[in-house]
DNA sequence: CGGCCGGATTCTGTATACAATATTCGGGCG
DNA sequence: CGCCCGAATATTGTATACAGAATCCGGCCG
């Protein structure tokens, strides 16, 4: 019995959130409000409004006169979001205090299950996200908590980029379990560090498979 | 000759952020449709989907079948938020690189104007906004930029705490002019340390207006 | 053959209409 | 006299209607 008490406006934000992270809403494409509300069964109203609400938190842009498009990939939106939730994931870590130390193992298990063969790239990069909320999960500050989730939801169109090398892969992890490591030793500043190292490495494989595919669409 | 605004839905959310500033709309107010959309002269479609907007800015809050309504004060926003704004500003700040160098003297400048009698806590308030917009205006990260000022505009209905003691305002000037001194001085890591405390004195400020605040009205 | 112009069509932005829920207010009951 | 209940009213959430701008498409001119 799933909680049905919503109106249609959350509803449909969700549905077209969905929408962006398996790709039926395609970076460039032009969203025709006639034909996405009668595809979804509702009117145009409680579509806008899910619109508006995406288009304030950036995961679509509006063209005054041409309604809202989904954004183009942008290896420059990563460049520039990767150290900012580096930031706020290493004040979210360094806030968490003692605290912080029973993460690790949680953080190991997440980490192993990375590594596992037959993953498709958005399972990687849905496990990647579960390490991260792990890891800021015993933050008190509930602000810092909402805006680290919404900035790092506008990475959702980004998913893809997890389908990347065996060596990126392997890098990856490694840099979580150095991460996880610290964390277990207490050694909060020194992984935010390692964080904001893991996050600038990561734009460089948002840049290539960003470019990757421009190449081959 | 203004610029003639592209869409309602923009004009009235501008709108609605002064009335937020002014206080015609006060904490814990509900915001009837109806009649704010007759007040401004527009329908009730771009009205909601202004409130949409703010609502997903934390400006406005909503509840289901109930409408929205402005967020009653708080003194744990300001808690939560100040550390999320002294960390963006200070990675904004160590971002700018040398080019921060040439702020010092623009920021002394309004400095030195929040000193001036008369003022209203307002018009204070409207300065220091200034002043960490000059702070952060050599950034080149423009995501960093969007979100700061998204995040300090949460701020907006709090502007009110610039009614202050001619001590705690001596206070943040001070402050104020040693941030602008190590930013001169090439020294942005200590620059980036001493807005931490700024902001973080500032939450006792605004601590004890709210509780001054609910206590009076 | 290519580019430009003008009407037809599509789509957005806004207004209005309508159904269902929330609120209000007065009357009955304890 | 106070409290609870229910009808009347008000308000939200959603659907539909409509005006004007943007886009498309075919014909005309160079």
């Amino acid at each position: 019995m799933a909680i049905q008490r919503t109106n249609l406006r959350d509803q449909v934000r969700e549905e077209l959130l969905s929408w962006l992270s398996d790709g039926r809403l395609a970076p460039g494409q032009r969203l025709e409000e006639e034909r996405i509300s009668q595809s979804l069964g509702v009117s145009r109203t409680p579509l806008r409004e899910a619109l508006t609400r995406l288009a304030a938190d950036g995961l679509v842009e509006t063209v005054p006169r041409r309604g809202f498009r989904v954004p183009r990939l942008s290896a420059e939106l990563a460049r520039d979001l990767h150290p900012v939730i580096a930031s706020l994931e290493g004040l979210a870590l360094r806030l968490s205090g003692p605290a912080a130390r029973g993460l690790a193992a949680g953080l190991d298990g997440i980490n192993e299950r990375l590594a596992l063969p037959h993953l498709s790239p958005r399972q990687r990069a849905d496990l990647d996200r579960r390490w991260h909320e792990m890891l800021v999960s015993r933050n008190p500050n509930r602000e810092l908590a909402a805006l680290l989730e919404r900035t790092r939801g506008r990475l959702r169109p980004y998913a893809g980029s997890w389908e990347r090398s065996a060596a990126d892969l392997e890098a990856a992890r490694a840099e979580h379990a150095e991460i996880a490591r610290l964390i277990g030793a207490g050694q909060l500043d020194e992984a935010a560090e390692a964080l904001l190292r893991y996050w600038v490495r990561g734009v460089r494989v948002v840049e290539r498979w960003v470019q990757e595919r421009e190449n081959r669409g």
